[in-house]
RNA sequence: GCGCCCGUAGCUCAGUUGGAUAGAGCGCUGGUUUCCGGAACCAGAAGUCAGGGGUUCGAAUCCCUUCGGGCGCACCA
């Protein structure tokens, strides 16, 4: 089973291929005019342009051939050419009624795909800049393993560059390293105040580091040492590491985010050398101004593209060193057909850099995608990369304790409160502040820059998490009442009705969305969806009966069509990384 | 200088890869609760798709150009 639109699309096409035309012309999809019909099919005129014909005429030989299908209830052609069409309700009723797995079918084979969605620094307070890879990223995962993808998500954390030699040297250098080297780590409040030291120091040692030259040297001295694995930097390095690893992953459980692999740069350093050798071996990788470089620029290329740094004069490794590594490491250990990086798009140059050095040195065989999914930056009020009002960056934690906090206030307004205890509070709050933070970010198309907004990320109605969430909570409770009646109607009779029709059809997309979800990695596609769905439902429950329906065949047809519905609506919205809650 | 991305309603954003009358949410105006949950529903006002040219039956979408904004260009990540 698959859409609707797929399955007429099969029927549409097999007519025009009877007209000697391609099967793909005959795509049909949901209508832009609903006044006019439920679907349309454009490919007459396609054709007519391409055999220089009549396009009505060509649509009128197609729908000849259509004629004696009767699971149309009108074929029209219409303008210049469009091929409107209607199904018949007993048509929408044999589709609903044999669904399985809401119409999305498995992709032909497993195959395993490599997703890299996290990217922070260790030792960094993760901030409002990591939100977009670990929400999209996540998602993406999600919805590709629905789809029957092995998927693995790996955390990839910034770890073995010159931010470490910055930090080790500021202890060093105030012969502090023992906080470091004797924390007691399963101790939870000595990795919280180490975090904190983290927090404060990193920044000064910063800071210091771009105003002194020498101290600048003395960072990139010790981060050369440390990727040599000298003592002490090697011990302190590996605390501060997982001290981090710690923290990170409370901030990601927070969020609903979740990793298959929590691996770091410095985990592939022992690949490094063995593929610089093998890249001199192949002729590719040489020394340049003091560094070994691999060219990755290449004839017909619009712009200047600079070689790929692999070691730095001092020695040194860079991130595109340790990105490659990492692929040679996925390679061996995953044989991945896809590693998709969903990453800010202003890493673009550098993914481009990347793929062409894997590429040219056949690290990876030509069938394997090698995709930056990149998304835009996100942006304040005045169109500026975002910042507090402090001018600092907002922490991750700070913006979902005050998604909660609001979430807390609008659930007290509201007449559930007083029925729902203390502990159940917290957690409808919380799984209604997530839905909010993910589905007002989740719904940007992904590439395009856009407006960090705190009354957007925390508002909970209209468009939002929170409104999807309702809808679906709204349909559990009527669905919990019928059963508190002892009605059954799991096995009733679909009765399509002029007020249910748009919500079968709505129903029979669903694999479409899922399918422009997975092919751009975009869930936002599936966002819209959701949200068409939850309105069309919303508008369905204003203006009928379902379980105050007298007529009892009618109500339980209803009933199973809201039972599908909320079914729908649940696994969607956990593509998207949120939970329904069980009253809100 | 070279290159990439973007400009759609007052604001924030979609627009199924060239289709019919460009859609949502917020905000604004007005309406809806003896009946299944009002975080809701119904209706309305609001557009030179940045400007100009081109391609064609047909353009927000493709090409050229101007203006405006963002970003990236060898030893940071």
């Amino acid at each position: 089973m698959t859409s609707i639109a797929q399955d007429l699309s099969k029927i549409v096409g097999a007519a025009f291929e009877a007209q000697n035309l391609p099967a793909d012309l005959g795509l049909v999809r949901a209508s832009d005019r609903p006044d006019l019909a439920q679907f349309q099919c454009n490919g007459a005129m396609v054709a007519a342009k391409q055999a220089k014909k009549n396009p009505r005429e060509v649509a009128q030989s197609v729908v000849d051939a259509l004629s004696n299908n009767d699971i149309f209830s009108k074929i029209e052609i219409a303008g210049p050419g469009f091929i409107n069409l209607n199904v018949t309700d007993a048509y929408l009723k044999e589709y609903l009624t044999t669904l399985e797995n809401f119409g999305v079918e498995p992709t032909d084979e497993e195959r395993q795909v490599v997703l890299d969605y996290g990217g922070p620094n260790i030792a960094k307070a993760m901030h409002v800049g990591h939100l977009r890879a670990a929400i999209i990223g996540d998602s993406v995962r999600r919805i590709m393993s629905f789809k029957g993808y092995k998927t693995l998500g790996d955390v990839h954390m910034g770890d073995w560059g010159t931010h470490m030699g910055m930090l080790i040297g500021d202890y060093m250098r105030e012969d502090e390293q023992d906080i470091v080297l004797n924390a007691d780590l399963k101790d939870a409040a000595t990795v919280q105040s180490l975090m904190e030291d983290f927090a404060v120091r990193y920044p000064k040692a910063s800071g210091a580091a771009k105003a002194n030259s020498d101290l600048m040297q003395e960072a990139r001295d010790i981060t050369v040492k440390l990727q040599d694995k000298e003592e002490p930097y090697y011990s302190i390095w590996q605390k501060i590491r997982e001290v981090s690893v710690e923290g990170m992953k409370k901030t990601y459980e927070h969020l609903g985010v979740e990793f298959d692999l929590w691996k770091g740069e410095a985990d592939v350093h022992d690949y490094i050398d063995p593929m610089v050798d093998d890249l001199k071996a192949k002729n590719l990788a040489y020394i340049s101004e003091g560094a070994c470089v691999i060219d990755v620029a290449e004839d017909g290329d619009k712009k200047e593209l600079p070689p790929l740094i692999l070691k730095k004069s001092d020695g040194g490794v860079m991130y595109g060193t340790t990105d490659c590594a990492t692929i040679v490491e996925r390679v061996k250990l995953y044989n991945p057909v896809k590693i998709v990086y969903i990453v800010d798009q202003r890493q673009s140059l550098h993914f481009e850099q990347v793929f062409r050095a894997i590429r040219k040195a056949q690290i990876v065989s030509d069938n394997v995608e090698l995709t930056h999914a990149g998304f835009g930056t996100m942006n304040g009020k005045d169109g500026k990369p975002f910042k507090t009002r402090e001018g600092g960056v907002m922490r991750l934690e700070d913006l979902i304790s005050m998604a909660i906090e609001k979430a807390t206030a609008r659930l007290n307004d509201a007449n559930l409160a007083s029925e729902i205890d203390e502990a159940e509070r917290a957690d409808v709050a919380y799984k209604v502040a997530i839905a909010a933070i993910k589905f007002a970010d989740l719904q940007n198309q992904r590439q395009s820059d856009y407006i960090f907004d705190l009354d957007r990320l925390t508002s909970f109605e209209g468009k939002t998490g929170p409104y999807v969430l309702y809808q679906t909570v709204r349909i559990k409770s009527l669905l919990d009442k019928a059963k508190a009646q002892n009605i059954v109607f799991q096995d009733a009779d679909l009765i399509v009705k002029e007020e249910d029709r748009a919500l079968v059809l709505l129903l029979g997309q669903f694999p479409d969305a899922l399918t422009l979800a997975i092919g751009n990695y975009a869930p936002h596609h599936l966002c819209e969806y959701i949200f068409k769905l939850a309105q069309a439902f919303s508008s369905f429950y204003g203006n009928v009966h379902i379980l105050s329906e007298e007529n009892e065949a009618l109500r339980n047809s209803r009933l199973l069509l809201s039972q599908n519905v909320a079914a729908l609506m649940e696994q969607a919205l956990k593509l998207l990384g949120m939970t329904v809650p069980a009253r809100m």
